[in-house]
DNA sequence: GAGTGGTCTAGACCACTCA
DNA sequence: GAGTGGTCTAGACCACTCC
């Protein structure tokens, strides 16, 4: 039963009570303050040691959980989960991931242009067949190592990628720098043998096996904007996720 | 601005409230009576308008816009998402993927043993090296079609494979009747070339381009259960994910 | 029976968007 | 300034687990 003498909350700051828990209850974790498998104070006690209302308390555990790091079992209580943690799936773009880990990614804009819209970009976007789209292609490198291949069509009528530095910044930083922030993206994520093109820019054979992911993202309106097809060196990415049962 | 007249909720129903209105509000957004881009009525008006509180009607469209059917913006509304729904990637075996997609799913048992655990189905088991452990081999196909080739390891404390039927249910049913609850999972999703043995198996050839997924599953007391490194023929299976930015 | 998480209420105040 | 979602409270009762 372990309490939680560490997290103090400010009421003067901004985050959300809630978020300041989770934070904190998540760094206990991570830094092994919190052991797997321990049990976690009861919900209702925590709250008041750290003079939070219970739903406010529960809602912070409930982060935890959705994250893969707690488990609550009812009748039983609240317990760290074991194994290694790892970072969750999230809307970040491949480019975060690579300068996060600490490595030095670079892009090489191949081509971007604005086009006339074929049927399938259409189709996904919500746009009429032929209407002008922005379509770009571009090639990512770590340490001068080709690493993935990634073609994006997007809504010329929402975003003007004339505006964007492809090569300093990822794509989704890039259409949050123009005010427009995506909030749902749908994947589809298989593989396939690398054409002899793409062999080519990425520096492999044809015939290769590649890691492909096809993606379509949705502002906060509801809007398709954007719609990628990528695919990556499967030595050198992997796509992880955790998943809750609810 | 969207009413919903149709939505009921039975008070005397074990269903809690907030899955009743969820469940009907996603049937409203799936049989097109809730169209695209449209904006419900204000979060308050629809509480009281179906006969809950707000947190309860909150909690209801949270899961929407967790499932990413819904998108909310503070300060403007909640508006239905563009775009074809799809499932979500959740915590279910690929045989029931199949299965309620209409297929005919089938599964040859290859091998079944007890075995001593070597180091890395160890540290992911969270058991001594040497350690008895189920090891399991499986065959999926589809209309005799070879779909995926797929390895577990269980904990043999935890479970007692020798009294299931792995052709009749997937593992996780199977799982599940052994009175074994998994509630959280970690996977690694990538690709690489499928070897001879794997190539034979799968009726393809060697160096063609597998889609491979490893997994550590936990039950609801965070302790692992099982490990699984499967591979599929990508041109028969895909991953599918719905991200919401948080 | 004691203890736990699961659900639900009826409010309140705040932050943000948009006309 | 009016309307919206975002956060938070202080309770209540229930369902489940385990002793």
């Amino acid at each position: 039963m372990a309490a939680l003498p560490r997290i103090k909350i400010d009421r003067s700051s901004r985050v959300p009570l809630y978020a300041q828990v989770a934070d904190q209850l998540e760094r206990e974790i991570l830094e092994g303050r919190l052991k797997p498998g321990e049990k976690l104070t009861n919900e209702v006690a925590l709250a008041e040691q750290l003079g939070v209302s219970r739903p406010t308390m529960r809602q912070a555990i409930s982060l935890l959980v959705d994250k893969g790091m707690l488990v609550r079992k009812r009748g039983v209580g609240t317990q760290v989960v074991h194994g290694q943690v790892r970072r969750t799936l999230g809307l970040t773009s491949l480019f975060d991931d690579l300068a996060s880990a600490g490595h030095a990614p670079r892009t090489r804009v191949l081509s971007l242009s604005r086009i006339a819209a074929e049927p399938e970009s259409a189709r996904a976007l919500d746009v009429q067949i032929g209407e002008e789209i922005w379509s770009v292609e571009r090639l990512r490198l770590i340490e001068d190592t080709p690493l993935a291949l990634l073609r994006n069509v997007l809504r010329a009528d929402l975003v003007d990628l004339s505006a964007v530095d492809l090569e300093r910044s990822g794509l989704y930083p890039a259409l949050r720098e123009a005010h427009v922030s995506i909030s749902v993206a749908r994947q589809r994520i298989s593989a396939r043998a690398a054409t002899q093109k793409e062999a080519k820019l990425l520096g492999d054979h044809p015939g290769a096996p590649l890691l492909t992911m096809d993606r379509t993202a949705y502002d906060d309106a509801g809007r398709a904007v954007e719609q990628g097809h990528h695919v990556y060196r499967p030595s050198l990415y992997a796509f992880e996720t955790t998943l809750v049962d609810r």
